[in-house]
DNA sequence: GGTCATCCTTGACCCAGATCAAGCGCGCGA
DNA sequence: TCGCGCGCTTGATCTGGGTCAAGGATGACC
């Protein structure tokens, strides 16, 4: 059964492990004290669904662990995945009410929460938390843009890479491994999580994944643990 | 002979055209003031270049009138529009120093610039300015995030359909004309142009209007006056 | 250990859109 | 007035990736 938990008591935010990553990361200590009072965390688990696009949402958080997706879907059960939050990401938007977007739990999630209305007046008077924000969401239109060359532009092939890639360096900017010589990470993302990220078919991400390993771009044990022995080549 | 033209004498920003639209909307006289001793104007031509990706950028602005694309090229030519910056869009990323894109004049364009060092300093200081920043980027992330579902799941004719619904509908709002009854406005854009926004060949953007066309959905005069009979026909 | 569900792979076939190619029409400069 | 170039259209053909379909692997639960 999927359970999902609110915690009540509070970690220190002193030694949170996004810290200096995350919408508090300018924060001095005082500020990071009044934070520390309108916030509480949630726990979700793998597949667990956190909000429905359009759900009216009364908070607006960050990921402290865990992966998760934001996702668009048409009415004839189309579906594009928009952005994938990392730890560290931040999650709605302050001064609107519903979500607009679905957002899922792919692995087990923490998310640190802060009620809206709260976090809203604070922004006000907090210029480094709308600072950091304005930083935040600059980086993730970018971001964005960037995923719009892929979807446009590339080919099947390219895609693969594409996410390979950026999956291979945010996890690297995350667990501080070198990034020279062989890459290894696991996939956190199934078949069809790809297919939805790409614009592409689950079949298809299946055969360009076999292509790639056939190539020896890649090395697959299992399905989701992943080995670059060139990072040059997987760029083509 | 193209010619881009600064224009030195400074209109009065209390008469603007974007006074309630564009970075400086939430801003009080007084701060109105100030910004206008560090702005100034330019002029482009359609089919100018204002700033090549990679460029160094010694200034941010906005677009007064006219319109500009936003684009980034893969090292093989292939060419994805990423942004349309109609009047009141913001150009720039305040603490970046080069342009990420290629930002190109589509039709004759007045761009309100401030140089870059001043403005952020301004914006140290200026909570309206920053909170009017982090509300349109916001608005662009969520424009990009839609445009991500029309490029990785939309066919050809669907992504000309939602091209045709977001001029029509950017145009009504500037121009403040009902949106009910027949929609009358002009492209833009080349089919080239339309091409690299939607991630097609221009040859398929001509045929898809040919049989939009032909399907009495909408009526060309020229080839860039466009009359929607029927809005929801377009919309399927 | 067997059953079932989920996730993944692989094959065969087909079609939307790319590619290659030819030609039209309109505006502009000589 | 002519010719040239650019933007656009249309046709013929090709192909990457979608669709449909049939299993294989793994792990949870009885």
């Amino acid at each position: 059964m999927l359970k999902e938990e609110t915690v009540s008591h509070n970690h220190n935010c002193e030694e949170c492990p996004i810290r200096h990553r995350a919408v508090c990361a300018r924060c001095e200590t005082d500020e990071l004290e009044r934070l520390e009072e309108i916030k509480y965390y949630r726990s979700f688990e793998a597949g667990q669904t956190v909000i429905w696009s359009g759900d009216k949402m009364d908070f607006v958080g960050s990921v402290v662990s865990g992966i998760a997706t934001l996702t668009q879907t048409m009415e004839d059960g189309r579906t594009q995945m928009v952005g994938l939050l990392l730890p560290s990401d931040f999650v709605g938007r302050p001064g609107r009410e519903g979500s607009a977007y679905d957002v899922v739990a792919t692995t087990d999630l923490v998310m640190c929460c802060f009620r809206k209305k709260p976090f809203e007046q604070m922004m006000e008077r907090t210029p480094h938390i709308a600072q950091r924000l304005l930083e935040m969401t600059l980086d993730e239109l970018d971001a964005a843009r960037e995923w719009m060359l892929v979807l446009g532009r590339k080919t099947a092939r390219e895609k693969i890479a594409s996410l390979l890639s950026i999956i291979a360096r945010r996890d690297a900017s995350l667990n501080l491994r070198p990034t020279q010589g062989a890459l290894v990470f696991d996939l956190p993302l199934t078949r069809e999580a790809m297919a939805d990220y790409l614009g592409l078919t689950l079949e298809t991400v299946s055969r360009q994944i076999s292509a790639l390993k056939r190539d020896g771009v890649i090395h697959l044990e299992g399905k989701r643990h992943v080995t670059v022995p060139d990072f040059t080549r997987l760029m083509e």
